[in-house]
DNA sequence: ACAATATGTAAGGTAAACCTAACAGATAAA
DNA sequence: TTTATCTGTTAGGTTTACCTTACATATTGT
């Protein structure tokens, strides 16, 4: 079900597809209880998510086998991923946020911002990079 | 209970009090079933939750009364408020986002970003409508 | 090969936040 | 004032996403 596209995956399912595909990105396939560690979470409650995001079609999973993202679930993943750096980005080179919690509150928005909204964060925040000076006139509180 | 801070409500608990809130400034004070249509829930759901802020102390309200905030919800929804309204204002002001999108994702958000990085965005906010040439080179997408 | 350890899943449970249906109590209109 | 409407609550149900316990199945170490 679900071919097309895979909008609306819930926060929970979205958590779970990002920390495959980082893991995958790093060169390691994960088994649903090394997920579970990561996630602080239960293996019983990770077999369950697993079933679904297989039936979703967007991972390939059998019992005691590497996880592995589906075309789609890169996909999905992907689009979660990039949301969450474009906020940790602007969080943290513009606003001058330390890194955890830029990524803590990236983490969060990631879920729910609009794709329109993120992108003009992105657009911001690369024309921002463009003028250092101005980034450390804010830093130094000059108004 | 909880009578010097009430971290920590509930996303849903902000909104319920968060709506009374705008709803006290606008000088109208709700009964349950008003606020029930405005959140577009349930007469039954509202009943449960006013119970849970009564029992938090963010409210009074008896049956049939009109609900109203105690300082400590007053507290609460300000904090709340405050939040939509830094939030709303970046994505609009700054960033160029239509109103209705930038209240939808403000209405999301506020609710999940942490204190410290609103302040700095806050801050951004006002540091950047003190340079009006740069937001309209932002928005003339002048690199 | 077999004991020890790791992994997966089924069963049953909890908590939050919603719902509908049905009814009780209050308010307003005729 | 009494009928109609509005309001609030209770009871019971759903969904989601977790949990623990217990057991089955694999994998690994000796």
């Amino acid at each position: 079900m679900n071919i097309t596209t895979t909008q609306n995956l819930s926060s929970g399912l979205e958590d779970y597809i990002e920390t495959i595909y980082i893991s995958e990105q790093a060169g390691f396939q994960l088994k649903g209880a090394e997920l579970a560690r990561k996630l602080f979470i239960s293996r019983a409650s990770v077999s369950e998510a697993l079933s679904k995001l297989v039936a979703l079609g967007l991972i390939e999973y059998e019992s005691y086998g590497l996880i592995k993202l589906t075309s789609l679930g890169i996909e999905e993943a992907k689009r979660v991923y990039e949301k969450h750096g474009v906020l940790e980005n602007f969080f943290k080179n513009v606003l001058g946020i330390d890194e955890i919690e830029s990524s803590e509150n990236a983490c969060k928005i990631e879920h729910i911002i609009s794709q329109n909204l993120l992108n003009k964060i992105s657009d911001f925040t690369k024309f921002c990079e463009s003028k250092k000076e101005l980034l450390n006139d804010f830093k130094n509180n000059k108004l």
